[in-house]
DNA sequence: GTGAAAGCGCTAACAA
DNA sequence: TTGTTAGCGCTTTCAC
């Protein structure tokens, strides 16, 4: 800066000013472009640690999660978030954090590096509460509900993945529509089971209790998906997630049908690769993380700056993201996407 | 700093030293425990913003990869990388580029922000280039070998991983051992055959290339591999990963083999989540993720330091980690993690 | 042994 | 409209 004003000829505060786009009726015009023109010339760059010493603000966020190594589907988010960030200048420091103490210690780390504002990220949806420490930051959950209701975050719509599964294989024209959820009180389940049931209703069919059954993994849960559709013999399933349409399809492999034509299935798509490499055939409800990551990095700017960010476009799908001023908690709606295992009109 | 110094009754300057423990021999070891005192009393965290600005080096790493988002394994080998950041009082600041003229800009965007050195991650042991920008920085490759060779790289001992595979059908007394590769000519792929082929001769057996096929996805590898089982009828199959596995599976399943009895197999372990949920009882190799993320940390902090870290525990595994003063292209050995997809005297 | 003072690169009062 | 000046929190000469 202090090469670009001598060389301009005024002096840095000037330099500050133009560079910083408050030079309008402050700095003469002329004397802005030339500047710009030397800062252009000797390609500079300014330096955000000087800067961020003067201003206490880093244009840093944290991103605070305990399970982006374990779960497959982070990356989405992460991704995401980059994106959003990188779009309005924001760097970001994801840390993966261990248990309660390191939680704390980590966010400290943050705190002390600066960041403007964290991202909280609990995969699959969880209710869950705040750290204390992050209370009085800038703070946006990220595939999580805040117990207390406090901070904004983003989720999908639980609800309407169960709905919009159930009568896309209504409008296949199945008639016995099983269930294969899970085992656990989460609200990804209990959510997208009343949106299961929602469409039977909806659609004038019965909901048949020995049609849903919620299990966890291995062989157990091949068990009891076995015993399913060997017993009730559904002409399509909604599962849960595409680790339980496997079992389904593994079921079926077993009682010689085949999905697609004797059986319908879709499946939320949780882990990418199963649905794409190993039953490619499925359809899925797409989980929108990379579109929450964006979201909440959007969401978190707009905290920390007190204003909207100018560019709210999602650099990867053309998605609808709730918009960033209406109510804090929002949820967003997940596409279907189409594959052949509905049997569309083949019954 | 300066509240220390006036309620302790010295300059800045004498707690600056003592506080980075430079003291020995210039400040008298009294005033060096009181300072210290007021320190822990005032709960006094150092700002490493204001510190960077006068040293120009920030404890700052950057992880610089373009399959963050897309490969499940990234999670390993940034929690490895994180937790040895930790340890020795870095932090970590993970880029997703997508293409070389995004790579280019966040290379950038790092380097203004200070970071002391990159890793740089390729995800599947890939023979790379590195980018020009990196050049003039401290970097070290991750799961990827420096096709020039400059730059410190660590990656799984590719061909210990075949022979080893191999070797425990071998033990488990397959004769007609198989393989099922990648169609594309990666390292893990060439290496791991070899591996294979070396365990063959060192056992015995003849190599027999109808036995081995190399395959990519969907229906085309499920075909590939029902040809293969069917046909040949190997009595051991090593895959050239848990995807792999799975089609092998399948294809039992339709042939009525029980893999387990009839059919040995080993598979490693590219998709924790396959080979944890989906086939729990697939005998894998691990790829050591977090290992390699844990040493190229600490490889970083040695280039950066010009001395090795103090401690080179590792926070999670008891495998041993290549050392950091060897040489600086390292392969790690990979466990054999036992299940019972593999017949051991069953036959 | 210790402290005063300069300065890292930048921003923001305030004065001119 | 522009320049001067005082720091942000820390490290590091250099005098004492």
């Amino acid at each position: 800066m202090k090469e670009i004003a001598e060389k301009t000829g005024v002096s840095v505060s000037s330099v500050s000013l133009v560079l910083n786009g408050r030079d309008s009726g402050r700095v003469k015009p002329e004397i802005a472009r030339r500047v710009r023109e030397t800062a252009e010339r000797l390609g500079y760059k300014p330096n955000p640690l000087a800067r961020s010493l003067r201003t206490s603000h880093t244009r840093i966020l944290g991103f605070v999660s305990e399970e982006i190594a374990t779960t497959p589907f982070a990356g989405g988010i992460i991704l995401g978030a980059q994106n959003a960030a990188n779009a309005f200048g924001y760097m970001l420091i994801t840390v993966n954090t261990d248990g309660e103490a390191d939680e704390a210690k980590q966010i400290a780390a943050l705190k002390r590096y600066g960041v403007d504002g964290f991202l909280y990220a609990k995969m699959s949806n969880r209710v869950t509460d705040i750290p204390r420490e992050l209370s009085d930051y800038p703070t946006v959950l990220v595939d999580a509900t805040d117990r207390a209701g406090r901070a904004p975050g983003i989720t999908p719509d639980e609800q309407a993945i169960g709905y919009d599964a159930t009568m896309r294989l209504v409008r296949a024209g199945c008639r016995r529509i099983a269930y294969v959820g899970c085992a656990k009180p989460l609200v990804a389940q209990t959510e997208r089971f009343a949106g299961y049931r929602h469409a039977l209703a909806d659609a004038g069919l019965r909901f048949d209790e020995s049609l849903a059954v919620d299990v966890m993994y291995h062989q157990p849960a091949q068990d009891a998906v076995d015993r399913l559709i060997g017993e009730q013999r559904p002409d399509g399933v909604f599962c849960w997630n595409d680790a339980r349409a496997l079992y389904v399809y593994q079921a079926a492999l077993k009682l010689d049908l085949t999905v697609g034509r004797d059986l319908s299935v879709v499946g939320v798509d949780n882990h990418r690769l199963i649905a794409e490499t190993v039953v490619p055939e499925l359809t899925t409800v797409e989980l929108p993380h990379y579109e929450m990551g964006y979201w909440a990095v959007c969401k978190a700017v707009t905290l920390i700056e007190g204003r909207k960010p100018a560019a709210n476009r999602m650099a990867r799908t053309s998605a609808p993201l709730p918009p960033l001023d209406g109510p804090d908690q929002v949820k967003v709606h997940c596409a279907l996407i189409e594959k052949d295992s509905v049997a569309d009109g083949k019954r």
